[in-house]
DNA sequence: CCGATGCTACGGCCGTCGCCGTAGCGTTCC
DNA sequence: GGAACGCTACGGCGACGGCCGTAGCATCGG
């Protein structure tokens, strides 16, 4: 029987690890943190508090144990502690386990008008995703603007054409191991959008030129009519249908770097 | 500030649900059983019992917790019950789980043999990971087999090429809406491997013509010396450097299909 | 038909951990 | 310098959940 040739070794070779990690998001208050934190932003202990619905004291704890896990970093300063996630390798973890919780209840969708939003566009750790983000990376895929490479995408000549005149530099961080782009499934879609350093350069450049700018109190975001106008325009084959205009009140006044 | 902001709704959109599914995967024994299905193939009760250290009956209840989440599936057969992962979603959201795992505590590496044979070459729920995984995955690259396509690879007419010089029909699953061909983080190379249907069915054919064979007690798998001659003939630049080679008594007797 | 096997259901024990109270330290503002 | 603020440290309370005992239901073998 296979049954036996199993049976004799302990085993557990990285499975506690695995574990300890898992553990850690696997807190409601901690899981509401980190979720938060996905937009790539740093938020306070208080504002990450109230997000997760618990007091200070609880989410000073929270926070103490993310740090220990290597979760989160932290950027002190003055009275305040702004905390972030530790990289975009959480992020595209925590991406994997938001496939799963949509699948899993199969019909258990995302809450109306906010989930809606989300699924529209909004940002995933430092890039877009959403149907903003699968947009882009379409469009850019049927125009044939990307090649296979490293571990993801890289850009054709008529991709860094494209880079070039939304005003990046498509071979700024070249030198780097990590690919420039590659494919992140989106939790919402189930289809790729891009993330990868120039993902970010692009969502980083449209947020400067008020291309897109940040719903307020979540992690959605809103294509501007200038910036449908301006990727329409730059990105051949572009299409990302529009739900009814927003509100310029709605926006984050502030971008909130950190 | 931009405090008052985020200070308005009360957020959990998706947090409580990725919650539920990491807090299925925070605990140690069920974090075991899903580390050890990670090699796709479907393990009874009792061995999952065993492998996690727990009696089976707590085991049981674990089971039926990680099926509730829809994490894992069963196969009834006779008095006995197959437990297997849900679908590939799960492989990743845990791999993506496990690179954090490895980074976290930086130096907490694997332990020794076990541990480097995992390295070296494992299957990664239906196909090859480790170095095994990125030699293919690599050779494929530099040999220019590998366009970019809708979420992933596509392989290029050389590509195909190679793939039935292999036995393998490259257009079977052409069909499908899901990327035959598409990267996938090494836990413990970091580096990309070669998942997919297409990757699937690669290593499924490796098995088959024992050109790799399953390591006993692990997901390790070993490149068969036929193996390493017939993917070094077909696969120009396939590089992966072997260990020492393995006694056939360790290798496991039978595929066990499930 | 009877026993052995694989698995699940239920119940009680106990540890772990999330929670907030109070208390204390450092920073900022007036 | 004093008060307000942001945050962390510690301690006790309470509950959720993992653990295995016994018990019960199916299937397979003789």
């Amino acid at each position: 029987m296979a049954h036996h040739a199993i049976m004799s070794t302990p085993n557990l070779y990285s499975g506690p690890y695995l574990a300890e990690i898992a553990h850690l998001m696997g807190d409601p208050a901690r899981a509401n943190m980190l979720h938060a934190l996905m937009d790539g932003r740093a938020l306070t202990a208080k504002e990450l508090a109230w997000i997760a619905g618990v007091a200070p004291q609880t989410a000073s704890g929270h926070l103490a144990k993310l740090m220990q896990g290597k979760l989160i970093d932290v950027a002190v300063q003055g009275r305040h502690r702004y905390y972030r996630l530790a990289g975009p390798e959480v992020a595209t973890a925590l991406e994997g386990l938001m496939v799963l919780a949509n699948l899993d209840g199969t019909s258990r969708r995302l809450p109306s008008r906010v989930g809606a939003e989300l699924s529209q566009a909004r940002t995933c750790y430092d890039h877009f995703a959403g149907r903003l983000g699968i947009g882009i990376h379409d469009a850019l895929m049927a125009g044939g603007h990307l090649a296979a490479s490293e571990g993801g995408y890289a850009l054709t000549a008529s991709g860094k054409a494209i880079f070039r005149a939304l005003g990046l530099d498509p071979d700024a961080s070249a030198r780097s191991r990590r690919a420039a782009l590659r494919p992140c499934l989106d939790w919402s879609e189930r289809r790729p959008h891009l993330a990868g350093h120039l993902a970010a350069a692009l969502a980083c450049r449209c947020f400067e030129m008020d291309w897109v700018s940040r719903r307020k109190d979540s992690r959605a975001v809103i294509l501007t009519e200038e910036g449908r106008a301006v990727l329409g325009a730059t990105l051949p084959g572009f299409r990302c249908d529009a739900p009814e205009p927003v509100s310029p009140a709605l926006r984050e006044p502030v971008p909130a770097l950190a």
